[in-house]
DNA sequence: CTCAGTGTTCAGTG
DNA sequence: TCACTGAACACTGA
């Protein structure tokens, strides 16, 4: 389930277990679609005796800083992850790649659905994807005048915008929903009709809610009770919020969207 | 057996 | 050309 907070977790569970260490050895399996552009042999070989210098991530993209370019990039797609353990009897089912530390360390790559994508690049942020990703939702957000004209420029719903990964990178859908339903907008609302304070609102909880998700680890289980989060799953009809309104669900920018209209305008 | 799905890309439309 | 929309992708788990 990784959107940002997933994927800021997932970079710093690498650079705990990897940071400063050398790659003694890389397993891979075959997969041409999740290995784009690259096979697992020279993925295995960019990889192999160097030192993990820092791990980076911007968006929903995470790549290694090594001693030597190229730098193998990451995304996990809607089922990827990082699993570290030490015991090889660990290793993840659907497991793309596993990386072997020199103190014994390892870091594996799963990958069920196989939308994840594991790539090289010489200056990960300068090439695309990662160039032409929007501002880092956690460590780029702009201002609140600059964050209101690039709004005010876009006419798709404003729920679309907020996901799309070429204005705010790491939004994903559960971040959008919850988003708009704390700032009390509705979802299908034209980005360039928003009023400026709904816009200035809509900032101010995107900005909260994805630190508050990474200041817990993106552990759901403790995320605040009142957050639509607990109760957008599953489209039962009588689904309610924490205070009781009535939770209804659309499809917007392609993707089921949450939300309540007693609270929402 | 059917279908939704926390993501991205690309063809098609206006 | 731009902005936007919807389908396709792959495959698990409910």
């Amino acid at each position: 389930m990784p959107e940002l907070p997933e994927v800021e977790c997932g970079r710093r569970q690498a650079e705990r277990a990897l940071l400063g260490k050398h790659i003694e050895r890389v397993a891979t399996t075959a997969d041409a679609i999740v290995f784009d552009g690259v096979t697992p042999r020279r993925f295995a070989a960019a990889l192999r005796g160097r030192r993990v210098e820092a791990v980076g991530r911007r968006g929903k993209h995470l790549w290694f800083a090594l001693d030597r370019r190229p730098w193998p990039t990451f995304h996990y797609g809607m089922t990827g992850s990082f699993q570290v353990y030490r015991d090889v009897a660990e290793r993840p089912r659907f497991w793309k790649f596993e990386l072997l530390a020199t103190d014994g360390t390892r870091l594996a790559m799963p990958n069920a659905r196989r939308l994840g994508r594991i790539r090289l690049r010489e200056d990960p942020r300068h090439e695309p994807p990662i160039s032409g990703l929007g501002f880092d939702t956690l460590d780029d957000l702009p201002g609140p005048a600059k964050f209101a004209e690039l709004v005010r420029r876009r006419k798709a719903p404003i729920k679309a915008v907020l996901m799309d990964q070429s204005f705010a990178a790491g939004v994903g859908n559960w971040i959008a929903d919850e988003v708009l339903f704390q700032a009390g907008v509705a979802p299908q609302r034209r980005a360039h009709e928003l009023e400026p304070e709904e816009i200035r609102r809509i900032r101010t909880r995107l900005s909260a809610i994805v630190r508050k998700a990474v200041a817990v680890d993106a552990d759901k289980e403790q995320f605040p009770k009142s957050w639509l989060f607990h109760r957008r799953w599953g489209k039962n009809a009588d689904a309610v919020t924490s205070r009781g309104d009535r939770i209804t669900h659309v499809t917007i920018g392609g993707r089921t969207t949450a939300w309540v209209p007693t609270i929402q305008h």
